[in-house]
DNA sequence: TCTGGGGTCCTAGGACCC
DNA sequence: TCTGGGGTCCTAGGACCC
């Protein structure tokens, strides 16, 4: 039996915090009638996005149809995503974080991570105490709870904020640490999947704890470098620090969306014109512009077909990418099949600047195209998503036109 | 969970070069 | 024509995350 390094308690300290329910939360937040309340939160997708505890205890889970929760429990508030919210209380919930140390990481929207290392004399607290004072000045400033985890590494924080929820804590020092290991089913890993772990099953490995007893030359041989990294983590040692940059920018962007199955042609083509609208609009909104692009499409059955191609030169522009998509689609698209869901996905992105004209290319007409659809970005920012479409992508609209006077403008391509 | 949407990183293998 | 060895870059696809 090898013993899991740690002969100082506190090498480090790590600390995990997660919102419970988070979107649920904030809209209880927000509205206190909604307190104590089954709610989920998600209808503009069309299935669950994320339950308050008493949705939880009725039964309801993520990705349960919305029209099934509203007949199977009427009592259940149902409310559309309200991301901006999320967000800045995200936002609020970092900054509480940052008054206790500068070095917090925004690992998502609900989760942070924060390095509290050396801090106890600052803060006259141990780091126990820092985590309680993090949480209650969260729960008492935001209205909502969060379960809080502290340990040696990202990997063994995590588990513990996992361990209870929700509005829990949980602090595991260096020679505690095989007991946290030993509750941990090996799938309950962060990084360690379905497919890991019933690999790492077979042999014998059921616990985390289990995982961190083989020896590393047998997680070097059998796994790759990522399960070596969190084998380490789980020992104590620290692999993964803490980024405290924050995202700015995106190796891919895509736009997925799901509609009723139909083997239409021109209103599948329509609904990947629209998610190639979407995703272009956001690259040019990250000043990026995509040098390859992948379409796909998914069928009834579940099945998907994609198409990869290079463009002439990086772009973020919709008429452009249309044009390279047409012929994309007509290569996927079998008449007759029932499809469910199109996909647009810009990839190797780069910046917009300085990005360089093909030989070919008529710059004026490309400059002028870019004005043209910053301008489109700022009229659908100001009165709506889809204000101002291309023509293409009509027949993936007729359900959706916004309820304000002003009169749908088509671009043809 | 009869299955939503948006990401990241890693690896193996092929193409191509010296 | 056969053979050797090494490097880089790209791509497809797997695996995982929230």
């Amino acid at each position: 039996m090898q013993e899991i390094l740690t002969l100082v308690s506190w090498p480090q300290a790590i600390v995990h915090i997660d919102g419970d329910s988070f979107f649920a939360s904030v809209e209880q937040s927000l509205n206190h009638s909604y307190k104590n309340k089954p709610l989920v939160t998600g209808s503009e997708r069309g299935i669950a996005s994320a339950m308050s505890a008493d949705a939880k205890k009725l039964g309801i889970t993520r990705g349960m149809p919305i029209g099934l929760i509203k007949k199977n429990y009427p009592e259940c508030i149902i409310v559309p995503g309200n991301y901006e919210a999320y967000m800045l209380f995200a936002h609020r919930m970092f900054s509480i974080m940052r008054r206790f140390t500068p070095i917090v990481e925004e690992y998502s929207i609900d989760e942070a991570f924060a390095d509290i290392t050396g801090l106890r004399r600052t803060l006259n607290a141990n780091y126990q105490e820092i985590a309680v004072k993090m949480q209650s000045a969260i729960t008492s400033e935001l209205d909502i709870t969060v379960s809080v985890g502290v340990s040696l590494t990202k990997s063994l924080a995590k588990l513990c904020s996992k361990f209870r929820k929700p509005n829990g804590i949980t602090c595991v020092k260096g020679k505690h640490i095989h007991i946290l290991l030993q509750k941990t089913p090996i799938e309950k890993v962060w990084g360690i999947g379905p497919n890991i772990s019933s690999m790492l099953r077979k042999y014998g490995c059921q616990t985390a704890y289990d995982f961190t007893q083989k020896p590393l030359p047998f997680v070097e041989e059998k796994l790759t470098k990522k399960e070596v990294e969190i084998y380490k983590e789980l020992r104590g040692e620290q692999i993964y620090k803490i980024d405290t940059n924050k995202k700015e920018s995106y190796q891919s962007i895509s736009k997925a969306k799901t509609f009723n199955p139909t083997s239409d042609k021109n209103e599948v083509f329509a609904q990947l014109v629209k998610n190639i609208e979407e995703a272009t609009a956001k690259c040019r909104k990250y000043n990026l512009a995509a040098k390859s692009i992948v379409i796909a499409l998914k069928s009834q059955k579940f099945q998907t077909y994609g198409q990869k191609a290079k463009l002439n030169r990086p772009s973020a522009d919709p008429m452009e990418i249309v044009h390279i998509a047409n012929e994309l689609f007509e290569t996927c698209y079998r008449s007759g099949k029932i499809y469910r869901q199109t996909i647009c996905v810009l990839i190797n992105l780069c910046s917009n600047k300085n990005m360089q004209l093909s030989l070919f290319d008529q710059n004026i007409s490309i400059e002028k195209r870019e004005q043209l659809f910053l301008s489109i970005d700022e009229l659908n920012k100001r009165f709506g998503i889809g204000t101002i479409h291309l023509a293409d992508s009509l027949n993936a609209r007729h359900n959706s036109l916004p309820n304000f006077n002003i009169p749908q403008l088509e671009i043809p391509v």
